[in-house]
DNA sequence: CGATCGTTTGAGGTTCCTCAACAAGTGTGG
DNA sequence: CCACACTTGTTGAGGAACCTCAAACGATCG
């Protein structure tokens, strides 16, 4: 079956302990931490947390995009993830990080709950201890997919993979026009690539006819199936 | 900080409920799972689980090697994770998994417990849901290594943080020689290279005088700086 | 208007993959 | 015991994919 690894996973990464788990009727008892947090704001390239912050808190975007990323000393960078409004992110078993958090564009919004009192509600209420760990589960099934994605796939292929991830994730559904936030830099550390390569692959999609683009940033995908890297059976 | 980013990291990918989560006292809650579990020898290639099976089992690895892999249709392979001797895996959220798990090796000796029984056991016992969660965490950051290594990495530094991985893994502890349980291909399609390149890699380590390799399978690290793919600060 | 940033496109170089041959080890059958 | 097939791993030659360097373009902003 032709599909994107990533397609129609991402649209559950949080806030939605219905779809699969079994018996859990509150829809986010998360919520509850609401009043225990603080928003704010970011601009672009602004960190959200260091990787050698003491892992204190849990984060959630309201609004814009941050970037999840590790950084080589000679200057190479890998985004792990994109974090979009609605993902939790910032835990941490032993309180270390290894990575850090940055908005990607600017206005990026963000609320901060004390880790200490998400514990204590998770082990007083154990439906948000099972909440958290199927957040956990399927941001892992995420990560494993995007390893496929970097280790065994073409740079088209990696494009069109985040493409239709991104239009998934889209709050405005799979089919609206993507508006790619992010800039090319940040797709090609995404999908590790060069921004050059990663140019190049939207040009080469444009030209077959797979996606339209316009102003640069606004992307429509035409023909869905020629964007996807097949996923194979397991035998 | 020269360092392997997958060093030290893995040691306590299980039944490490000390190290730094807070207030943690009994060693293996899970251990009481054992009673219900029931263990089975596999002989290399053999699938443990399917991913299009029904993610009612957890496994724990006893003894031998698994891998952990997801297939593209024509053919191209991706291994995300070598599963060794304590490792637990199968979690899934919405009892749906996106990867099949096989025996690297002959004689692997797997335990399987009835997911319900730990949700249950969970539930009952929130030090049980901490430790998964962390579990699960550590698993996150393990995967998010991974990722950078997969994609910023050279053949030769992918290589050595495989080597150093390897023994910091090992049960004999990190200095011990290496014995590479799993074949060229196993580590090739880990690491998102051909058996070809890693052939050269582990060749030109040698020669270099990071490692000796004697009988093809049984590495010894001389030089383990030479190895690492340095990770940076997060600026 | 110039300056800067983000993006695209081209040319050339590097890394890694593919194809192929070969070597070493292992098991089988005569 | 050897011959043989088979598996696994190494090494070399050539080619493909992607990266680097460079130039140019458009948009935005002062």
């Amino acid at each position: 079956m032709p599909m994107n690894p990533l397609a129609n996973e991402t649209c559950l990464r949080i806030l939605d302990s219905e779809s699969g788990t079994d018996f859990d009727p509150e829809p986010d008892p998360l919520a509850r931490l609401d009043a225990d947090g603080a928003a704010k704001a970011y601009h672009r390239g602004q960190e959200i947390y260091r990787p050698e912050d003491p892992a204190e808190y849990w984060y959630r975007i309201l609004f814009g995009v941050a970037r999840k990323c590790a950084l080589l000393a000679d200057g190479r960078r890998q985004i792990v993830d994109f974090l979009l409004p609605g993902d939790l992110f910032g835990f941490a078993a032993r309180r270390k990080r290894h990575f850090g958090v940055e908005a990607a564009v600017d206005g990026t919004l963000v609320i901060r709950y004390p880790r200490r009192q998400v514990e204590i509600l998770a082990d007083s209420d154990n439906r948000v201890g099972r909440m958290i760990r199927n957040m956990a589960f399927e941001a892992n099934a995420r990560m494993q997919m995007r390893m496929l994605i970097l280790g065994r796939m073409t740079a088209v292929e990696k494009v069109g993979c985040f493409l239709t991830e991104m239009a998934d994730r889209s709050s405005e559904g799979p089919s609206a026009p993507i508006l790619l936030q992010m800039s090319r830099y940040d797709i090609a550390d995404y999908l590790a690539l060069s921004i050059e390569t990663v140019s190049r692959a939207l040009s080469d999609l444009k030209r077959r006819g797979a996606i339209t683009i316009n102003r640069k940033r606004h992307v429509i995908i035409a023909d869905r199936k020629a964007l996807g890297g097949l996923v194979a059976v397991g035998t």
